[in-house]
DNA sequence: ACGTTTTATGCAATCGATTACACAAACGTA
DNA sequence: TACGTTTGTGTAATCGATTGCATAAAACGT
């Protein structure tokens, strides 16, 4: 009997137009007392619920947004998620989830869905460079839909951003490290093409660099985000001739690969080697010998990149954008890198 | 220029009759190879998206489905929500996420709005049994949109769910935890009105009474799904005259939490008092203690409870009605609970 | 009692795409 | 030459809700 009551289905009911209908139940003043209650009563009885499809069509707003990510099964994009969607739902907006895996086709493929879903404004993370890509984002903004890029970003013309500082949060922990007396800092780096690996290496070398130490090319290692890859990392970093007395990883993950290497090559944290990681996962300070990283502030970077994107959708005018939103990321100093104390 | 092309703009450019275009667009054969390749390429031209809102409007399938969680900073429905993308993702429809926060008001309002959205089926973890909610699940089922629940259900008429079988898994666990020579076994339960947490009671309690112990009161305490309530309920259990020399609690964070307090107590894990945690939280096997845990199949449950929806949506008949599919959880048996070796 | 304003409602177009039905043109065939 | 087929397009209705414009009825003023 109920399945899917329409307005037509009420004004049947009550022998009235379905404008009428319409706009007692928008509450337009023009629609008198009793045919509001009668409207209302009969929508309830009917089980009666908006189809937001027919409204968005006519409106030409889907109160939808699409959120494009790598993965959402990691710490860091879920809880950005977590809180681009706190954000967004009191404002009537629901949150579509797209996965690229890291693969190019995939995001390609993730952006031309939401646009056909005609979604009001996309946030993603980039996965990849290249420049395919790029015309696809352009064909975005031709569109007038707003997109906003967070954590990994890219620079297009058009395109706002929130985004840590990852140089100084590369520079503040390798200035850290050198605090407690290291000299011999190795690095665990990311893929560089990407700008936040490109800039932590940068606060990594500046900060080198502003304390007189000169960069070893051998201490810096490309490294996956994997506990696997941090242990290998170290067997290889511990096998050269010139050991390095600290290790700041761009991963939490590898930096605890590294510790249970290093552990189990009998060196001792942080007497013989410090070691700082990168992203403040949660296993970080629930081990036993807490792990020093940097906090990536995902609840602010969540909020505030959705808040840039509903200031963009709701702004007629373009004057709203490109807007450039930096985060200061917090050192958080902990056992694996306290040696005074 | 650009800004959202129709087929009205194709057909105008090429003076065509929209409908024309559409068949053009659809590879219906009884458009002329000439007329399909210029339509082709005006609308390549023309940056062309089909506007799937009006599809749907027509065809009555929105290819959106919703997920409704507590929350989705956390590993286990993260990961759960991943592999439902992943599986929907070939299938061509996308996913929208709504959080609850464990809260009533803002569980009913959220299957509203997806029934507003018009989302062909919605896949939910319940957070909580009022009879309220009843009522309006009774109401999504009334719409014929399929709804299944994963891991914490409820019985409902024509609801399918997913779940893990947590009597097994609690009951594997204690019967481990007997095997290592434990005899006073205390139990950190969650709230016993969710479905997941009774059945693990129970697991628990048979288990003890199979093989000859007897259920004290005293140790089975309501703990929250924090590391605080963890060493909290430690304090309060070790401050017994009785104390256990085993626990298994039914939270991982929990667990951690108990480990952290019983060392920091001088107590020795596991030879002094072996521990279990549920979850399989990534930080369970990081620590340098690993703590033995229950998997809770993320991956095979996102992945099955999406094809059970998938089933449900394409059947017109209501033949595939009421699946209860559950998954057996995997014991994994860690450093916190193995004396023997 | 009649013109004027107000109030409440209906009509019909619109958003963008699909599709049943109709039909003209081109072709083949008797 | 006339008629049946096939091929390719067009016309118009439809999905569900909104809204400018028109209008009937009621209320008001003098």
């Amino acid at each position: 009997m109920s399945q899917k009551a329409t307005i037509y289905d009420i004004a049947k009911e009550l022998n009235i137009s379905a404008a009428t209908v319409s706009r007692a139940l928008n509450k337009n003043p023009k629609i008198s007392e009793a045919t509001r209650e009668l409207v209302n009563a009969t929508a309830a009885r009917l089980n009666y619920k908006q189809n937001k499809l027919a409204l968005s069509l006519k409106t030409g707003k889907s109160n939808n947004i699409g959120v494009i990510v790598p993965r959402i099964d990691s710490n860091f994009f879920a809880s950005i998620i977590r809180s681009i969607e706190e954000e967004l739902y009191p404002h009537k907006y629901n949150v579509i989830i797209c996965q690229t895996n890291e693969d190019e086709g995939r995001e390609i493929d993730n952006v031309n869905t939401l646009l056909n879903a005609q979604v009001d404004g996309i946030l993603m993370s980039i996965s990849n460079t290249s420049s395919e890509n790029d015309r696809v984002i352009k064909k975005v903004l031709e569109k007038k839909v707003p997109i906003i890029f967070f954590d990994r970003k890219k620079n297009i013309d058009g395109v706002s951003t929130v985004t840590i500082n990852d140089y100084n949060a590369a520079y503040a922990a390798t200035k850290h490290l050198i605090d407690e007396g290291c000299k011999k800092i190795a690095y665990l780096t990311g893929d560089r093409s990407l700008e936040i690996y490109e800039n932590r290496y940068n606060g990594y070398c500046k900060a080198l660099k502003d304390n007189g130490l000169k960069l070893n090319d051998d201490f810096v290692i490309r490294t996956r985000s994997k506990v696997e890859a941090g242990q290998q990392a170290v067997k290889k970093l511990m096998g050269m001739k010139t050991k390095p007395d600290a290790l700041f990883s761009s991963s939490d993950f590898a930096a605890l690969g590294a510790i249970q290497e290093l552990k189990a090559q009998g060196y001792k944290i942080p007497e013989d080697i410090c070691v700082v990681g990168f992203g403040n996962e949660p296993f970080t300070k629930f081990m036993e010998l807490t792990i020093s990283t940097v906090d990536q502030c995902t609840t602010d970077m969540g909020r505030i990149a959705a808040q840039v994107l509903l200031e963009q959708i709701e702004s007629t005018e373009n004057l709203a954008i490109e807007k450039k939103v930096v985060l200061n990321p917090e050192l958080m100093i902990r056992e694996s890198s306290s040696r005074n104390k």
